[in-house]
DNA sequence: GTTGAGCGTT
């Protein structure tokens, strides 16, 4: 998503990769480029959005094609205003893909554990950024948990079927039919072909002459009346 | 309409 007509990440290999952090939700790298251009010359500005609301994250990646250029905009633009906020510019410390950047440019060889005698650990605080990583997961980080929940129950619905008829009707959104239809044609074929997915020999086994609400209903009505006829005198 | 430490992509 670059201005540049590439899509996606353009040659990052002899490209020094700038952190920016701090700004405002509000900006977009088109406000970004022109700031940084002016220190150097800048390949790609990357601000990664939200893939559900698509709203910026707060913070950008700018690609410079020089290294003094990189620190020259990391020193000049680093604590600059910004939309009315304080930005901070650094050099990038991981790749796309989890690469080790170095000065902002990536690092591909692999640094052995058994080789490295340096016994300090560049990463004392795991529980402040987990802290902050919860704190922050209220705010964004709810959706993608409920995202879970629905795939969980969703699944759970796929797995078990035991209510065929349960269509999930609160799911329906604007432009559901095709899908719908897909799914619901699917699984009535499902249910009709393939007889294994509602496992109905359980099923009647289990409840061979009631059925399972009824007995829920039953055992539900029945520990109040147990308790109110032993609670009445 | 909100939030505020951090590390990335049609």
């Amino acid at each position: 998503m670059s201005h540049f007509g590439r899509s996606g990440p353009p040659d990052i290999r002899d490209t020094y990769s700038l952190l920016v952090l701090n700004i405002t939700f509000r900006t977009m790298a088109d406000d970004l480029f022109p700031l940084f251009d002016k220190y150097g010359e800048v390949v790609d500005v990357f601000i990664p959005r939200d893939r559900r609301t698509g709203d910026s994250r707060g913070f950008a990646f700018v690609r410079y094609k020089y290294a003094d250029e990189a620190q020259k905009a990391v020193e000049k633009l680093d604590g600059r205003n910004v939309d009315g906020r304080e930005i901070r510019v650094q050099f990038a410390k991981y790749g796309p893909n989890a690469e080790r950047i170095h000065k902002g440019r990536i690092v591909e060889e692999v640094p052995r554990t058994r080789g490295r005698s340096r016994s300090r650990s560049p990463r004392p605080r795991y529980r402040d950024r987990e802290y902050k990583r919860q704190s922050r997961s209220r705010s964004r980080g709810r959706h993608e948990r409920d995202r879970c929940h629905d795939r969980e129950r969703e699944r759970d619905y796929c797995r078990s079927s035991r209510s065929p008829s349960v269509s999930p009707d609160y799911r329906r959104h604007s432009g559901r039919g095709k899908y719908d239809d897909e799914r619901r044609s699917r699984s009535r074929s499902y249910s009709s072909g393939s007889p294994a997915c509602c496992s109905p020999s359980p099923k009647r086994s289990s409840s061979p002459h009631s059925t399972p609400r009824k007995g829920s209903a039953d055992e539900k009505n029945h520990e109040p009346s147990s308790r109110s006829r032993s609670v009445s005198p």
